[in-house]
RNA sequence: GGGCAAGUGGCGGAAUGGCAGACGCAGUGGACUUAAAAUCCACCGGUAGAGAUACCGUGAGGGUUCGACUCCCUCCUCGCCCACCA
């Protein structure tokens, strides 16, 4: 039988075969086991459907074919993260609205899936911005207020002035907005917060018990930030408790000064009348910063004395009180106390103020005893370095350090000194800044402090330049200060490392001056816009009542129609301006009242979809409880790994909440997830150019236009993300209508790895369309001479069927561990190889027929199936089989089938290979021995030499080990 | 500055302690064709050699092992994420 392989009209009949039989409705109830996969679902955006879209969703349909097969119950569903940010904007652009533009990038997208040929299960089709939908967001932000983790704070909150609207903590990156790259600022607004700080601890525990990629993982764990430490009580002067947060509670004896952020609420208190104004000035400065330069690690420090001092309660000295912008009111308690001997930060604080600095504190460890030895302190080698002229520059990240060259020489003596006593300590930062760069590698300590004395007295003594000098720093400076060292308490002195820090925070806690505490980087959940294009907050602020929850028979609060929904940039949403939506009675007291005209961000929309996609059509509960309780949680999570502390954890958090409310049985929303890698697009740059006209090396993006436009010389090609914004997007339509969507997939599982990020190019998919098409022409050559009954005629095979079928056997135990284990490269590679095989074995074959050709061309199409299966379901009829493949069982391996009669095994001399010999699968060692030592060639090799050892990998390989 | 992941032919990649380069792309030679495309066959890491073959070869250096792309240590490079969090 002859049959062109027309991918166009045979994908296109396809799936309209597979819709009017509506093969991919999932049921409910079954006594199949359930795979409940899903993809990230995409907001909808004018570019359409990406080949890096694609990327998430033929992996995850392949899988989720494959699991029908395998006789799971599989519900595979997609809907629209419709509202928020990136909508807006984008219909903003289009001067359109996206009541309009969402359903028609809705149906685009639709139309790409299905023209790839992912089996969704449309009758569950959700979208974030549907009032049915929106619903229910809406009731469990009022669930979130019920249980107190919901609260409205006025707050410096991230503003976008491009965007008009506050953002999450999460949503700004480097300082910058995540959708548009402005600068963010700080703006006072009334905001909504959810309270997700309440589950840090719960969201750091639970990541063990999940499936998830390490890094992801690490990403949320390094996110949440959780630290250890204590809490300490200073007191003013005055007598006012000044509460500090360190995690070296072991260095308290070291601290040589305090800082408050510049916000804090004693600043007011403490600060002495002359310095009020000047304080003032400052908070004023640290405002106005934009979060890019208060991030940037490299400017100088700055700060101010306030005037008031503290009292140290372990060992009542008197330390002085600033204020600075490095020190944060969002976390810990605001203030901490200054540790110059231990912290870089205040080091360098100190330097620039010329604060006084306490040295190091002893301790039985050795850590710090490689700073100081035991009896420097009175030996002189401070008083020696007291008149020290030693200047410092920082560059680079690194110290460069003057000495005069009388302070050298005193230097020099002194290491001399303790180098002969078998101590290299006074030279210890010296060293480490040497060894870190890397020149006295891999000495010790000792000889490296040799070295370095060498190198002071030549050449190199007045100027050295130290990596990661703080250490060397440090040690001259604090000796200069004539502090004997101080101790530690001295219950804790005999311990060392994080033990001593365990037993002073108990010391302590005994002594009633500080506790044990934690600490979390991750801060409350901003949910508040001032944008049109999201969930309403269901609140009404009352007067009398304050904010109070619209009632749940009123919900949902519908998004009103308006003409002009563009932001106005004055801090409240558009929605303020509509009168009539506005005033309402208070549900409580009936007063007038006003609604809350601030929306919800997007990611509260996706932070239960997963759950509305099993009863998507129940308009009386968010979710079927049971239902829920079957197909949760989700046995397969596939997305890009851009969701890592955003979404991913907002929607743990609400599960979370949910489990803690009784209404879902699980704590972990997603059990497995997977992130798909990146597909590069190699993109055109050119130098930036500066505001003055010159050129910088930094390249940014261009179009292709402006490309085109430039000279050769001033172009550079880059792989970079596709991205809508870099109009580098490739899209699938023009793959699909060239080779046909089942190439693409093919293509674009075969390229890379799963998870590597991939340079796009058109190239390989000539590869995957030749291997279609050659299968196809082989299958539908043979077609006539198929034979049904192929598992009958078993017997009397010819040694070529037996080893295709060996082959094949061995394709089908490969092709489905690997599968299940998410590499598709290597599958496909073995059903190419199998392939190959056949294509052999059919030339051999002439216009013969053979029932193991017949059993291959069966189990192929089958394999096939969850990877190309418009192809596969078209060869699946016209064999003569009823339905539909992905209502087959997947092939099943058979062992012994596959077991090998014969191995050819390895022979080696001292590891490398010298020959090679056939023996039974089943040769023991003896048996392998005796073959490998009576091969000529071997014996010809060992000839005049004695072999000492023999080492025999049953079914692998021999390696004689002779002299 | 910190963390994570990676580095293998001309290219994408395979092999996770046992024959390095599976599978595919590109390339070279040949068959078919009036010709081209498509298809089929052969070759396809480097050096030496007509050849069989020999030696070298998985970012660099060292180590463990009978045997290392694979494990350990140090360094280099690229990518991603985080970054004044006390």
């Amino acid at each position: 039988m002859e049959k062109p392989y027309d991918f166009r009209s045979i994908e296109k009949e396809m799936q309209e075969k597979w819709r009017e039989a509506q093969v991919f409705l999932t049921e409910d109830s079954t006594d199949k086991p359930k795979f409940y996969g899903m993809d990230f679902f995409p907001y909808p955006s004018g570019a359409g459907l990406s080949v890096g879209h694609c990327r998430n969703y033929i992996p995850t349909d392949v899988v989720c074919r494959y699991k029908r097969m395998k006789g799971f119950n599989v519900l595979h569903p997609m809907g629209w993260d419709a509202f928020g940010l990136p909508a807006e904007n984008e219909a903003i652009k289009k001067k359109s609205h996206p009541k309009k533009t969402v359903p028609e990038y809705i149906r685009t997208y639709k139309r790409q899936m299905n023209m790839i040929g992912i089996g969704y299960d449309w009758s569950r089709e959700i979208n974030s911005s549907s009032p049915e939908y929106y619903k229910w967001t809406q009731w469990i932000f009022q669930l979130l207020m019920k249980r107190g983790l919901a609260y409205r704070s006025m707050s410096p909150a991230n503003w976008c002035p491009s965007c008009k609207t506050v953002l999450a903590n999460e949503e700004v990156v480097d300082g910058l907005c995540w959708r548009c790259d402005t600068p963010i600022e700080k703006k006072d607004l009334p905001q909504w917060f959810f309270k997700i700080t309440d589950y840090a601890e719960r969201l750091i525990d639970d990541l063990d018990t999940i499936d998830w990629p390490n890094s992801i993982k690490l990403m949320q764990k390094n996110w949440i930030g959780r630290s250890d430490g204590a809490e300490v009580v200073f007191k003013s002067e005055q007598g006012d408790d000044i509460v500090i947060y360190t995690t070296r509670p072991d260095t308290l004896w070291g601290a040589s000064f305090m800082v408050l952020a510049p916000e804090h609420p004693l600043v007011e208190k403490l600060a002495s009348a002359d310095k009020k104004e000047a304080i003032a000035e400052y908070r004023r400065q640290a405002e106005r910063q934009s979060a890019i330069d208060r991030q940037n690690t490299e400017k100088e420090k700055t700060g101010i004395f306030i005037g008031a001092c503290a009292i140290n309660p372990v060992n009542g000295r008197r330390i002085p009180i600033w204020i600075s912008d490095y020190v944060m009111m969002g976390y810990g308690t605001g203030a901490i106390m200054a540790v110059p001997a231990h912290d870089e930060r205040d080091f360098e604080f100190a330097l620039k103020f010329g604060i006084e600095m306490l040295p190091v504190i002893k301790r039985a460890d050795g850590v710090s005893k490689s700073v100081v030895p035991e009896n420097a302190a009175g030996d002189g080698f401070a008083e020696a370095l007291a008149d020290a002229k030693i200047s410092f520059a920082r560059k680079d990240g690194n110290y460069l350090v003057t000495l005069d060259a009388g302070t050298a020489d005193k230097y020099i003596a002194l290491a001399e000194k303790y180098l002969a006593e078998g101590a290299f300590a006074p030279v210890a930062g010296t060293v480490w800044g040497v060894v870190s760069a890397g020149a006295f590698y891999p000495w010790n300590s000792f000889e490296a402090g040799q070295a370095i004395l060498g190198l002071l007295k030549t050449e190199a003594r007045t100027v050295m330049e130290y990596y990661n000098g703080f250490g060397f720093l440090r040690d001259v400076l604090l000796h200069v200060e004539k502090n004997s060292i101080i101790n530690s308490a001295p219950e804790v002195e005999k311990f060392g490392g994080s033990e001593a820090k365990d037993k002073t925070i108990d010391w302590l806690e005994e002594k009633g001056l500080g506790k044990r505490a934690k600490n979390f980087k991750l801060r409350d959940w901003l949910i508040s816009r001032q944008r049109y294009w999201g969930c309403p907050i269901p609140v009404i602020h009352c007067p009398h009542c304050g904010a109070v929850p619209v009632p749940e028979e009123d919900l949902p609060v519908e998004l009103p129609d308006v003409e002009n929904y563009e932001p106005s940039g004055s801090g409240e949403s558009p929605l303020a301006n509509i009168d009539s939506w506005v005033n309402v009675k208070c549900p409580v007291c009936g007063a007038d009242a006003k609604r809350e005209t601030d929306t919800m961000g997007g990611f509260a929309c996706s932070s239960w979809y997963f759950l509305r996609y099993v009863s998507p059509h129940r308009d009386d509960v968010p979710f079927d409880k049971d239902l829920a309780a079957y197909w949760l949680p989700v046995d397969l999570y596939v997305g890009g790994a851009e969701h890592a502390v955003m979404h991913l954890l907002y929607a743990r958090f609400w599960t979370k909440v949910l489990y803690d409310a009784g209404l879902v049985p699980f704590k972990e929303p997603f059990h497995c997830l997977k992130n798909q890698g990146m597909v590069l697009s190699n993109t055109p740059h050119k130098a930036l150019t500066l505001e003055d006209g010159s050129k910088t090396k930094e390249l940014v993006s261009i179009f292709p236009e402006e490309a085109a436009s430039l000279p050769p010389e001033e172009v550079t090609y880059k792989w970079v993300k596709m991205s809508k914004s870099k109009r580098n997007v490739v899209s699938p339509d023009a793959m699909a209508e060239e080779f046909g969507a089942d190439s693409l997939r093919i293509y674009e599982l075969f390229v890379a790895p799963f998870d590597d990020a991939i340079q796009w190019s058109n190239e390989g998919m000539i590869g995957a369309s030749r291997f279609l098409n050659r299968v196809w022409r082989m299958i539908y050559g043979y077609m006539e001479r198929y034979d049904k009954d192929f598992a009958k005629h078993t017997d009397g095979l010819s040694p070529e069927e037996t080893a295709l079928r060996r082959k094949l056997h061995k394709t089908i135990a490969k092709v489905d561990a690997d599968i299940d284990g998410f590499k598709f490269n290597t599958a496909i590679a073995a059903i190419m190889e199998l392939a190959n095989d056949m294509q052999a074995f059919y030339a051999k074959l002439g216009s013969g027929s053979s029932p193991v050709f017949s059993e291959c061309i069966y189990d192929l199409v089958l394999m096939l199936a969850p990877i190309t299966p418009h192809a596969a379901d078209c060869i699946w009829q016209d064999l003569g089989y009823e339905g539909f493949t992905i209502n087959a069982a997947f092939p099943v391996f058979d062992p012994a089938i596959a077991k090998d009669d014969e191995k050819e095994i390895v022979i080696q001399i001292l590891g490398k290979v010298k020959a090679k010999a056939m023996v039974p699968a089943d040769a023991d060692k003896a048996h392998m021995e005796e073959v490998a030592l009576a091969n000529e060639r071997i014996q010809k090799e060992l000839a005049g030499k004695t072999v000492v050892k023999v080492i025999t990998v049953p079914g692998k390989l021999v390696n004689i080990v002779a002299k």
